[in-house]
DNA sequence: CTGAAAGCGCTAACAC
DNA sequence: GTGTTAGCGCTTTCAG
């Protein structure tokens, strides 16, 4: 059945006084049990919570906040794009807050530029949340804010420092030497890189990555390629890169854009993956049924997430004690078939 | 007893009274500056704000809350996945509740059922928010929750009523007739649906766009396929229907989806759109990069939301007027090469 | 135009 | 185990 409440401006709602009077304790009594704190009696406790049910009482945050200091929740400044990448780490970052007991405050920056940081920073702590994650920003210049509560940067170092600042990584890094150390490990002399915007840190961690593999390995590394993680920006990325022949393998720092360089190489006559290999970045799933498949690593957006949180949430519950340290993430190569080995390689 | 401004090793954050100290006003007069009330002469506006950037003031969100009884924040129920869709929405639902002035609370239910929902309203409901959304739930039963704020339903009809209830759509009905029509103006005799989950309203909602695009014309309705928005379920879907060779045409109620089924086809044999033409449902702008290029409909996440939380601002701020009337939001179909006439047509 | 007093509903610290 | 007493920092009357 339908219950409605729809009390546009009527009676109050039902305080924590109320409880106590139908119960017959003090106020104290009935924050004790709301809070969980010990030394309440079971039947009490029992009592008390039958009674706020039966009143449909609900706890007021802002006099809790107000009283307590502690306003159990906490704010993300987001990217404000709907990728499957961003979206999939906010998801994540929900709820991993959520489990912690949190609520979440979310505001998007469009650009994710210092002073949109800063400003998004700014806002959520007006509204008062006791730490601050900053998801995937751009940073390029110092942010320049009054910060009182633990920041998380996630996926990127802080962009200002701070006793109470922590950084987690999405180990992209990782990710991106695993996908080119894939290509080179299908007898590939070298893997180019399209990259994100480079203004974005998840973009240079990426490229790192490549880097790393190509050097471990002696290899020559061919130019940088920059889009700007749309897929139209693969498509222009993967024209140049079509006139090109030495080209036969090329890592993308995310799977939109990959799925644009594809386009444009198959237009220009060049096969996938016969004559040229393709790794995607992200691992949504919708593309194990393009043509062809697409090989690429899976962001573990939830382990990253999760990790995060539990240091955020030590920071801003044991600001004294040492915080610990961070887990390895899963790093997990999604084999389909736009990777091959090289056309030399098969005669 | 009064305290005094500790404003001299006290790290404690600058409140009202030492702005107000400093400026040699009283708080009260401090507070109407910070909310833009009249009554203050410009002189002592422009001081007091001066005053509260030199101390780095920063309003008490949970003290104003617990004041005035508004919170000036607004919660989101959402879905929980990263969906494309999914996503844009909740981008934009962001975005409306900042341009209006308020901050979002976001609480994401996995499964969007009524007890999920109730859930998640009442969690809002205790961190204090002045307005609900609930975006694109399940809706199979009565949710069942006591709710004291106003709620909007988007993209779905109200699941619990009362008198501060509204309700906007997402205008998926239209965008599905769009859909089919413009299969039907190719010259197909009938148009095939792959729905998502029956159970969401959203999915309902395209099934019903579809079917009027069929009846106006006369037209034999198919039976319905129903898939769970996946690619992988609307690649279940494409083989099913690829053996089916009276399948000309059909309208997928998501992208992904059809991307699936347009991989289980061409993997029968049958070419898309020579022999089938599929038309998707959201816009993502990856999908101008497959083979083929996906025809779909855009939906109008931005306008959608604008236009709710509008509604959904007047019923929190203005209880006892009308509400208004909900705008007409846009129809785009964006063809691109995935649909063509029938093999009939082209003899 | 401005100010003084009186809480908002809860929790903290200490009593009992 | 439980109650009492003070506020948290702001907005709301209602005076001036």
């Amino acid at each position: 059945m339908t219950r409605v409440a729809g009390r546009g401006g009527s009676p109050s709602a039902p305080r924590s006084a109320d409880v106590a009077q139908l119960v017959g304790v003090s106020r104290k009594t009935v924050s004790r049990v709301l809070n969980n704190e010990p030394y309440v009696s079971d039947d009490v406790r029992r009592r008390v919570l039958e009674a706020a049910e039966e009143l449909g009482y609900r706890l007021n945050n802002a006099a809790r906040a107000l009283a307590s200091g502690r306003n159990r929740s906490i704010g993300v400044v987001a990217l404000g794009t709907a990728g499957y990448g961003t979206a999939s780490l906010l998801v994540a970052i929900e709820k991993a807050v959520r489990d912690s007991g949190y609520g979440l405050r979310v505001v998007n920056t469009l650009g994710g530029e210092p002073d949109d940081i800063a400003r998004a920073v700014d806002s959520l702590l007006e509204q008062g949340v006791d730490g601050i994650i900053v998801s995937e920003p751009v940073i390029e210049g110092e942010v320049s804010v009054r910060v009182d509560v633990p920041v998380l940067f996630l996926g990127a170092p802080p962009a200002f420092g701070g006793p109470r600042v922590v950084t987690a990584g999405v180990g992209a890094d990782l990710l991106a030497r695993a996908a080119t150390d894939h290509l080179l490990d299908l007898g590939h002399q070298t893997v180019h890189h399209l990259a994100g915007p480079l203004r974005w840190y998840a973009a240079r961690d990426r490229v790192e990555g490549w880097r790393a593999a190509l050097a471990a390995r002696g290899r020559h590394q061919p130019p940088l390629v920059e889009g700007d993680w749309s897929a139209d920006s693969g498509y222009r990325a993967g024209r140049a890169l079509a006139a090109d022949p030495e080209v036969t393998a090329v890592f993308v720092s995310g799977d939109d854009m990959a799925v644009g360089l594809i386009h444009a190489l198959r237009e220009a006559g060049r096969r996938v993956p016969e004559d040229v290999s393709v790794v995607g970045f992200d691992g949504n799933p919708v593309f194990a049924h393009v043509t062809p498949p697409l090989t690429t690593v899976r962001q573990p957006f939830d382990a990253a997430a999760g990790d995060g949180l539990r240091l955020l949430v030590h920071a801003i519950e044991k600001p004294d004690s040492e915080i610990p340290p961070a887990n390895d993430l899963p790093v997990e190569l999604v084999v389909r078939a736009s990777t091959a080995p090289p056309p030399s390689a098969r005669g």
